[in-house]
Order: C-alpha cells, then structure tokens, then sequence
DNA sequence: AATCATTTCCAAAGCGCTTTGAATTGCGAT
DNA sequence: ATCGCAATTCAAAGCGCTTTGGAAATGATT
C-alpha cells in the first residue's frame, strides 16, 4: 500500500493524504480522521526511501567507528554511549547509521557520509588533542557534535565533555590528602584528549604539593585489564612501589585488583585505588555500594545528551556552537584508605 | 554535483554516465574513463537517498536494540559483535542501521523496518527459547540472520550459533574429570535460548556421572560482575561449597574471582573456575595465556560470518535456510587444577 | 554498396513521497 | 442571489537516481 493507492482508495488527493497524515493545518479535521483510519487499517507506512528523497531529510544519524589494530573505538564505553544516544533518537524519529571503517580511510566516510547525504548529522567519538575530524566536517557543512573535545582545535564546534582535569585532580587530592606520597596513574593512550587532560589533572595535583612526576609512576596505553594487571605488577615489584594506582577506566583497575591480590596485599589498605568509573550498565561498580573509588560520570547519560544536542542542532533548535561540561562525581568506595606507614 | 549536471557537463545522457559509473558493459572502455575522471575531477557522488528510492535497496542492515530494565541487549558482547558485522558490510558497500527500542514495541520496531523500507535485512540478536521475531520476520518477508538460535521455533531460518550444549558439557567433563565433585554454574537468563543451552550440556555431563542436580549451585540472572560476585558468596559461606564454578561469561566471572579471593582462597587451588569467553577484543582473557580456562569462541568472528551470511541471502547468492554451528574451543588456563581433598 | 548484427548511446518513464501554486468549496455578509 | 474571504482540496512539478525500449552509430558480411 503506497501514498497513491491510499489515496485513490480514498478519492483524495495524495497532496491531502499526506498533510493529513503529517499533521499540516490546511486540511479538515474530519478528513483527517478519515484517512488516519484508513492508513491504520491498511496498514500504510509511507516509504522512508521516498520521503528521504523529497525531502532531503534521512532521520538518521551517523557515527563512524575506525578499526585499527592501533586504538580499540568499538569498546565497552562505545556501546553505552550509543545506547543512550540511540535512546534520544528513537524518541525523535531519529536511528542511527553506523559506519565501520578503515582508519585510515576515516575521513573519507565522513566525506562520504556528507557528500552522498546518508545522515543528518553525525557524532564524533574519541576526539584526539589535535583532531581533524573537526575542521573536516566544519568545511563539509555536516552538522555534529564531538562527545569530549579536541584541545589544540581552533575552529569552534558543539561538544560535550567530562570536566577530566578537575576529576583527576580531585582523585589525587584525594589520595595525597589520604598520606599517600607514592601515587601512579594508569592511564588511556594520551593522543586521546581526554587521557592528556586526564593526566593534567593528575599533574597538577602533584605540582600544588610540589611533588615531582615520577615517569616509573605513569602510564599510557590501551585501557585493559591485562595492561592494568601489567604495569601494577611492574611497580609493585620495582624498588619504591606506589601505594596508590589511579587508573582511567574500571577495566585496567580490575587488571590492578588483580595484581594486588596476587600479591597477597590488600586493596584500600596496602594499595589504594580508585578508576574513572563510566557508570557501564553491565559493568557495574558494585551493586548499592562501590567497590571502587571512582570519579563518576555516566557515558550512557552523555550518549542521550549528545543525541539530544545534535537533534537540536539539525533541526535549527539552536543556532551557534553549544558545549556542555559536566562534572565527574567522587564516590567513594572500598578501595581507598590512608596509606600505610613503613 | 548530481548525475545531471555532471552529465550535461560531458555531452552525454544521465543513462550513460550512470551505466558508466556502475560498470555495465553497454558503455564504450573510452567513455567509461572520460566519465569517472570527469566524476573524480568534480567530486561527484551519487545521492544515496535518490539511488535508494529508484533501487528498492538501501545497502543498510537493520540491528534492533531493545532496551528495558529487564534485559540488557546493549553489552559488551553486542559491541563485539557489530564491530565483526560493520566490517563485513563495509566491505560490501553496505552499513548498519541501530534502532534502540522499548521492548515492549520490538515487533513494532521490525514491521516499520519491514514497511517502510528502511533496510534490506536485519540480524536477530539474543534469540529466546520460543522467539515470536522468527516467525514475524518470516510472515514480512524481511531477509534476517539469527545470531544464535531459538528452540522451540519450528519455522526454518538461517542461523549462526556456537555449540553451547557441547562447550558447557565439555567444560563440565573437564571439571569432573579433575576430580571436583561440586561444580556449581552461573548461567546467564535462561529465557535466552543460548543460556538454556548450556544449562543443558552442564546438566548432561552431570547425569552422564549420576550426579544430582543441586539447586543450590545453579543460578541464572543477568550476567554481570556483581551478579557473579554475589551468587559466589553465598555458595562459599554455605555448608557445602563449590569446588569449582563455570560461568555463563567472564563478567561474573570477574566478580566469582573477587568473592574467592576475598576470603583468602586460591583461584585454581581451592576453587576452580571456568568461564565462556567471547574473545571480547577489550576484555582479553589475559594477554598471552589465559587467566580463566575457558570455552572460547569469538563473538566478533560471529558478526563477520553473520553479516556475511545475511548479505549472502539478500543478493540471492544462498537459497534456502543456511545453519552454521561453531564449535567452542576449551583453553585451559591458570583458574582450574584438581579438586581439593578435604 | 546494401544488409544485418553489434555496440553505443539516449529520451523518457518510473521509484513514492513532499510541496508549490492554483482551483474549488463553504459560508457569513452584502 | 452575489460577493469576498477563508478553509479545503487538488494537479503537477520536483527530489536524483535507475532502467526500459529504442534509436543511432559502427563494423562485419555478403
């Protein structure tokens, strides 16, 4: 059953059909009812592939996800974010296109994306410190909003992101109010913004104390456990261990559990910890009180927000660039205590 | 840049450029590359949106995500497995459309993907015992492939599935076998076909032993860390303990660890565990040798095939229902060594 | 040079919807 | 009755591509 068929059944016009089924105001309430009552009986969908075209518009939108053997997007915290920001769309009418690639064909898809007009707007994911993707999709004229934010970019853009050096910072004061002195960061590849202000926070934690960095204390890698679990059991066998690891994500500090407890330490005694908790619904930090520690900003509210930002700015809601930025919280767990005294 | 201006700007029709552009034979060698330079030249791209509407396809594969309280669908095994799916679409110019939906509107969700056109298949994720969506996909008419498989569905369809009957027999036999007398299970939700399954194949090798099932050693929830941690608890401070547990996933099996070591026992000494293992690519059961023994089989190789197979389907390359069972293969680890005399 | 089969190209008809601009209808006011 | 204005409805023109059915050009064959 198509718009035409609909209409001849009706002996309407497929100009009324359509606007009484869109809800334009130039048509009788009576006929409106009339063909709503026949679209629902018949069962008539109008065709999306059609309505695109006419109108320019795919209700969708696109996030590219770049495969490399080098940097892991499609991960745990990916899959939440979507899943809230799916959540946005399907409110909307909006679903999302989502496109794996090559990295080194990334800019490509957008380019794709943009020119061959497969989506609305897309999202950035991963923003790096000095990203392209940026001034790309700027000059392609593609509405998006970037979750997190690129440093060394000038051009201005819509975003949203987790205040990461006052979350950091605020964990290690935390630790260093705690009697720590020793206290090592684990942290995720620092191409990635959002690592380098990580990492910043952390550093100027330290630098108010007038406590220098200690490159045996700090890392950088993909966010695993068996990194986690690698790099703990390197510094707790090293001559001065840390007795306080911070770690970037919950996954590398189970890596760090791990390792403490094989060593026959106990966590929030012998070894603090505390990780950026990305509040993953199946990855839970404990059920009613956390295990971990942790600096908290839920990536599933964020996916709903970007959604909701990018929508808003698709549809002409908002005119300029918007940034949002939010707050990580400090819960406190079991894994943290006063450093122990030699 | 669309089709006509490009064509004007050549002196040809929009039939020749487009034929040109898509490899049909009846366009002279010379006019085929005078036409793709001049596309290159000027950056041409054809409007996806049009080409869509005047081939009935829209070269995009439908996943519908439901989303309730009840049951998580958006996991860390789901971003696996589309990861696998993306790059077997990309590498046949297809991508994949996401609808997050209420559950309770899922039928919904696949009838409007069905009506309205807007894909050309779609993949069936996390398959129940008796599962309506086979049926229903059926009755529209909408290619899909089962990424599992649902029991009790007496309709035909193509499906890919790990044997999980064989893996979870296979794990159990290798517990007994080390002498463990008590082999409790942590089972994902068995409304789900896959965990109904295991259940099965460990309750096979149990009574292949004259071995009684006990209540007190089964559960089956939601498979996350907490859910693991809990249910191992109780079962340690009972009366009579587990020697080893197998889990449904390396989640809870995460969380049974925590619970162990907690009270000073010793992981493959006084409790074994063995867990099924998606060979997450973020997750990794240990690097190099395996942290858990584990039935592992890789959800991410299980989207490529998937994809493949639905895309096989859609062009008409496979007629009838095609079926795939893989087989787990069982990596033996540090969690597991014989059972403890008492 | 005429004939016929190929090769190569084209005009035009969709695909199913939205939207513009115009035509028709209804109805109170003249 | 008639006019004017608003409320309804409609015919037709796109949106940008593919594809059908033919026409024109080319080349091989007699």
């Amino acid at each position: 059953m198509n718009l035409r068929e609909l209409s001849d059944l009706l002996g309407l016009s497929q100009t009324t059909v359509s606007r009484a089924l869109n809800g334009y105001p130039e048509v009788k309430e009576a006929t409106r009812k009339r063909v709503t009552e026949a679209a629902n009986a018949h069962n008539y969908h109008p065709n999306t592939r059609a309505k695109s075209l006419a109108t320019g518009r795919t209700m969708s939108i696109g996030h590219v996800i770049p495969l490399s053997s080098q940097h892991e997007m499609v991960n745990c915290v990916f899959s939440d974010f979507i899943a809230g920001a799916g959540e946005s769309y399907a409110r909307h009418g909006y679903d999302m296109r989502v496109s794996v690639v090559d990295d080194l064909k990334e800019a490509d898809a957008y380019k794709t994306l943009a020119t061959t007009g497969k989506v609305d707007g897309v999202i950035v994911h991963g923003p790096l410190v000095n990203d392209e993707r940026i001034p790309l999709l700027v000059q392609l004229g593609l509405p998006f909003v970037v979750h997190g934010r690129s440093s060394d970019c000038t051009t201005p853009y819509s975003w949203l992101d987790v205040n990461n050096i006052s979350a950091f910072k605020r964990a290690t004061d935390f630790l260093l109010d705690l009697g720590h002195k020793r206290v090592a960061l684990i942290n995720g590849l620092e191409t990635m913004d959002f690592a380098m202000r990580r990492r910043e926070g952390y550093a100027n934690a330290l630098a108010d104390r007038d406590i220098p960095l200690d490159a045996a204390l700090t890392y950088s890698s993909e966010m695993t456990e068996p990194f986690g679990y690698a790099k703990t059991c390197e510094m707790l066998d090293a001559a001065e261990p840390p007795t306080a690891i911070i770690t970037s994500s919950l996954i590398p500090a189970l890596g760090v559990r791990r390792a403490v407890e094989e060593r026959g330490l106990t966590i929030g005694k012998d070894v603090s910890i505390i990780c950026f908790d990305d509040a993953l619904s199946y990855l839970p930090n404990g059920a009613g009180s956390p295990i971990f520690t942790a600096a908290r900003s839920s990536v599933r509210d964020a996916g709903r927000r970007c959604g909701e930002m990018l929508m808003d700015q698709i549809e002409g809601r908002t005119s300029g660039p918007v940034h949002e930025l939010w707050e990580a919280e400090l819960v406190v767990g079991q894994s943290t205590g006063p450093a122990p005294n030699r």
